[in-house]
DNA sequence: TTCGCTATTGAACAGGTGATCAACGAGTGA
DNA sequence: TCACTCGTTGATCACCTGTTCAATAGCGAA
């Protein structure tokens, strides 16, 4: 690995300077090479000091990752939240949404989520970090449902719900994407995606069709 | 990590005897403590023989990983697939399959297919695999709901799309799980996601939606 | 200019990783 | 019973990991 980042870093800073230093280092590190890459050795030579002074800063490698992984996706959300246009319909401002996070370009915070799920399943710490960001996704797409819903009752879509399914097919597929697997036309398929979440008709049992035949 | 698997082996095995042995306990050990788990000397302590024979049978570490990844995933599938009923409606079955895939005591094998997104990335040799797989999951599917379609034209869905996103969503859905991160009510969710893929209309675009209005 | 505080370092620890290879020894055919 | 084949081992390599701590040295205050 070389350090592609600025050279050594000036002799001694005050403690906040290092501390942000060594933090953005960090989420470059892991934009770059993932959640794992951030070991404390790599996090050092990226940001130009000694291995001994990021564990200086952070004593606890494995709730660092857990910082990292809450400063690179919100980082995110709050990007993505925000480039939607209050002026266009809810379908159009989805439908660029969802493009916007299955773009390759995002490859590296894909990532970083697909392994947030794994580690975050035997490091609590993380763990805890990632159901709140998701949480956080959940309800800002449910508040922008919700608001669109309320300003045009023509769409008639349950909320929590659409905004589970939406972040479900989305983490899915972009999951499916870190090893190349994609539909020849993504657009078409963000196209139907969207179609399946919005123009769902309340679900049917299997009972009630039964029932329906009677 | 205790030997919870028998105890010393025989002396010596004839080879591909002791190559079923080792390829089953590093099976075992993936679906205990995932993919990453996959050291030389942890599946040499599982199977309880030397890390070196370990390497003997199996010189490159990173396609074993992939030997394996294929192997759990491939058992999970037939055994899927195979449950699939042709007596019963295409809507029951899926809702069934959607239900088993999603249940807690599969874990192990999200786990699997969480880490492999997140290593196919890097390792070739698994990253190959993992489409593989996923190829045949998507075919599966697609003939599932093809052949429903043949028997009951009043299912108007587009299999190849409808597979597509089944996959997306269950996925998604498995890899939320890790984190503890589910709906409430997961079955309700499972026939919301169905309804979804099963009675979505044609996909509309904002412009379509647009001219509409003319 | 000097002094003291403290940011920063170098070195070490105990443990983990994949990979390699000469040597051992169990089983088998002669 | 002997000898040979080859499955198996122990030891070792170079490298990685997180963590600890005494010692150093930069910088601001006096």
């Amino acid at each position: 690995m070389e350090t592609t980042s600025r050279a050594a870093a000036p002799r001694r800073l005050p403690p906040e300077e290092r501390e942000r230093s060594i933090l953005r280092g960090a989420v470059d590190l892991a934009g770059e090479s993932g959640l794992e890459a951030l070991t404390v050795r790599a996090v050092a030579a990226k940001v130009g000091v000694t291995p001994a002074l990021v564990a200086h800063y952070r004593p606890v490698m494995e709730s660092f990752v857990a910082e990292v992984f809450t400063e690179i996706v919100a980082a995110e959300r709050d990007e993505v939240i925000a480039s939607y246009d209050p002026d266009v319909d809810l379908r159009t401002n989805l439908l660029r949404l969802i493009e916007t996070l299955l773009d390759d370009s995002r490859d590296d915070v894909a990532m970083v989520w697909v392994q947030s799920w794994a580690l975050g399943a035997r490091n609590e710490a993380l763990g805890e970090r990632v159901r709140v960001e998701m949480d956080l996704w959940h309800s800002a797409l449910e508040d922008l449902i919700a608001r669109a819903i309320a300003e045009d009752p023509m769409v008639r879509v349950d909320p929590g719900s659409s905004a589970w399914m939406l972040l479900a097919m989305v983490d899915g597929m972009s999951a499916h994407s870190l090893v190349h697997w994609a539909p020849r036309d993504r657009a078409d398929l963000a196209r139907r995606t969207l179609a399946a979440v919005l123009d769902a008709p309340a679900a049917r049992t299997p009972t009630s069709i039964a029932e329906s035949h009677r």
